[in-house]
DNA sequence: CAAACTTAGTGTATTTTTTACACTTGCAAT
DNA sequence: ATTGCAAGTGTAAAAAATACACTAAGTTTG
């Protein structure tokens, strides 16, 4: 039977893909880590190694915090990536040196995406992170271990939800407009979509119901604002 | 630099939920392991640690292999399982005590997928597993660790799957009749379909052709026997 | 206070896709 | 010749997807 321990698992690691949506752009979450020679950077997806006692959704939550902070996020596993030559990188072996007490051990990690807003987090690095911040999904440095991989198969995994209505409503503030849905859509899926085409849709899923509300100070017709509509869920 | 070994990882298995074809039903491929004490049998999904040199896909085709003989099966993963009271039964502990070098070390398991042609593959079982064998997917006994779980969610992705004609073709014979796949989807997906509308659909997707035979030494009409469209692949 | 600017808001016609549904055909066995 | 069996076929109706252009209601500016 094994023991309640604060040990970690030399082998497993989870990885998070946490994208930002700022009403402009989507946003990636970065961390930089520290490497023993401060003259070097590494940028990665926040990520660490399990504690043997901690489920894997548990993990991705725990490291997530540890590194940037944020909390109360929902991480949704998509998939473990292991192939046995994603750490070979020299930059990456040196920051493994620094950072773990058994470096050459071999890998796997599990990758979990997240879709937030960004006001509502405010990152702050600490652990090995360096430097935490949001980075635009179209100008992604190079980053750590496979970690670019990584990253694209959650981009493309989290369209893929957006295309058949997964998700994604709940990055709107209490109060919106269909605007701003549409917006929402137009920026993740980084394509126009059909104003009429599209409301007629949304309001067809009874996913959002009108207030009785209205936009104020806004250059232009105010819109109805609306809510989401919890009987459904 | 880690070296090439033979190592088992201890704290990574890979665990295969195999569907087999077999023209009338549905069945899944189980192992049954051997236990210390004879009295006991236990059944499970083909899975075992993966070697510290291999990555996870190489790692379901070896373990499938060992366990099963089976090998030249397209495998493709489809979720990690890591709640670390994954493994908790008596019956599994004593298992892991007869066949594992650190039976208590704490195991995350990344769960692979594949649908074949029973015909095709005639298991023979080895190493731990004392008997391999095809069970009907209504009748799957309580098996090992959490692998029944994973063999629903194996079986939900399956159907998802066909439901989006992304897989199945493949388990026609060269030959074959509409009549063949509609038969196939029914029983993967556990329910009947109109024939007139599968027809048409399937015939639209374009992926099968039709030949210029016929069936022949059958009690009924003779069907025109299609083959898969390669072109469009 | 009129004009300009900006986003909200709305309807229809067309095409495509999905669904429901029943009878005739060709072979083999008797 | 009859029977049993799956093959093969078409159409109408409903639902979903697409393309497309103007008016409305605010704010700002001159």
């Amino acid at each position: 039977m094994s023991q309640a321990t604060q040990d970690v698992n030399p082998n497993v690691s989870v990885d998070c893909a946490v994208f930002g949506f700022d009403n402009e752009k989507l946003n990636v979450l970065l961390i930089e880590q520290k490497m023993s020679d401060k003259e070097k950077v590494q940028f990665a997806l926040p990520g660490d190694l399990i504690l043997d006692d901690e489920g894997l959704d548990g993990a991705a939550s725990r490291v997530l915090k540890d590194l940037t902070g944020l909390s109360g996020i929902f991480l949704r596993q998509f998939k473990a990536f292991g192939d046995p030559n994603r750490v070979s990188d020299i930059k990456d072996l040196e920051f493994l040196n620094s950072y773990r007490s058994n470096p050459q051990a071999r890998v796997i990690t599990v990758a979990y995406l997240a879709l937030v807003k960004m006001d509502d987090f405010k990152p702050e690095a600490s652990s090995f992170a360096e430097n935490v911040f949001w980075q635009d999904v179209h100008t992604v440095p190079s980053l750590a271990f496979d970690h670019n991989k990584i990253l694209n198969q959650a981009l493309d995994r989290l369209r893929d939800d957006f295309v058949n209505h997964r998700t994604g409503f709940e990055l709107l503030p209490e109060l919106f407009t269909l605007g701003h849905i549409q917006k929402l859509y137009e920026i993740i899926l980084d394509k126009e979509l059909d104003k009429r085409n599209f409301r007629k849709k949304i309001l067809k899923e009874k996913l959002v119901k009108a207030t009785n509300q209205k936009q104020t100070g806004v250059l232009h017709k105010p819109a109805v604002l609306y809510t989401l509509n919890h009987e459904v869920l």
